[in-house]
DNA sequence: CGGCAGGTCTTGTCATTGACAAGATGCCTC
DNA sequence: GAGGCATCTTGTCAATGACAAGACCTGCCG
């Protein structure tokens, strides 16, 4: 549609999301990333208004994402609810790292928000449909972006010959156990 | 000792936490630091190599902290080293932001890794002294660091009239508690 | 007492960046 | 076919991080 590029909104999500993996969510540089489309220097000025409107848009489609991951969760006893949020964060990295770091969007841009009350919803609704205690909802929220988040800056990662998914089961089957007293 | 300033090290790292606080890590600009202390541009080069040196060092300092919060915990049940991990997140929040955002620091920086370690070691040892069972260890840190993260990122904020350390006792509770069905 | 060595800070400079302003370019509609 | 508009370009500016070279003070050695 628009004359030069096919969609150059879209190129520089791409671009973005490329360069974040490589080099983190801060490093970005909007020059770097019309250059890396092919656009001059001030294009991308008018498709995200500013830098902080460009990982805006990375933030609020990456709750879309975790939103639609989560939604597609056909066994919705938290374990697996939370298997498929840390599964979200690992295999998306870029968008995690945006959607989890502060002050680098605009917190209250209205697409964003709402992308984030979706999956929050999503996240405390019990098999049944009933919302969860909200002690119990928190606990869960918690133990699963918190795993994530340990995961991302590698502090933490599955055994080898293990996966993340694995992990993140053995995690998640900790709540509402009792605690073993005893390695072994 | 120095001749202009009696610890502009110091002073720098107090600048760095106060710019922190108020515009997020990401926004700090080492000139902006220089001003604030009263030195010239160039003065922070040679106490911290660059702009990741800097907040290398504010990473240090603040896993440092934490390990000496968690090891001034005498009860040394989970909830109560949970609950002082999430206590040291919410009142060090220039710390804790800049230790939790990858990409910020030098992650191989030793001193760094030594401080980080140290925690680690804290957060694993049950009250007799004996190791927890890795996937029990994980699920509690990833439980502590997840609410710590929430509350941070604004995504959270515990009732009115309630506070921080009892929203994290209540779900520190739910680790090692059978989930309740229900809401209320 | 004199100077010398090194850590500390300053001045000067450069490429890069984000943001803005103004203009060019292609597409669509009336 | 002529205006109108979204899209993209060129040009510019202040701020920044990093580096180089030099000035300054301190403390130590002879």
């Amino acid at each position: 549609m628009p004359y030069h590029h096919g969609d150059l909104r879209r190129t520089l999500l791409d671009a973005a999301l490329v360069a974040i993996a490589e080099h983190g969510p801060v490093a970005v540089s909007l020059r770097e990333l019309a250059r890396r489309a092919g656009v001059s220097h001030a294009a991308p000025t008018h498709h995200f208004r500013d830098k902080t409107g460009l990982l805006t848009a990375v933030a609020a489609e990456g709750w879309t994402l975790l939103a639609d991951a989560l939604d597609a969760v056909t066994d919705r006893e938290f374990s697996e609810m939370g298997v498929a949020y840390v599964v979200f964060a690992t295999t998306h990295p870029a968008h995690f790292a945006v959607m989890r770091t502060p002050g680098l969007v605009h917190a209250d841009d209205p697409a964003l928000v709402a992308a984030q009350q979706r999956a929050g919803r999503s996240l405390q609704t019990e098999p049944d449909g009933a919302a969860r205690d909200r002690a119990t909802a928190l606990a869960g929220w918690s133990l699963v972006h918190g795993l994530s988040a340990l995961l991302l800056e590698g502090l933490v990662a599955p055994d080898p010959g293990s996966d993340v998914e694995a992990l993140a089961r053995a995690v998640t089957g900790r709540l509402g156990r009792p605690l073993p007293r005893r390695q072994g």
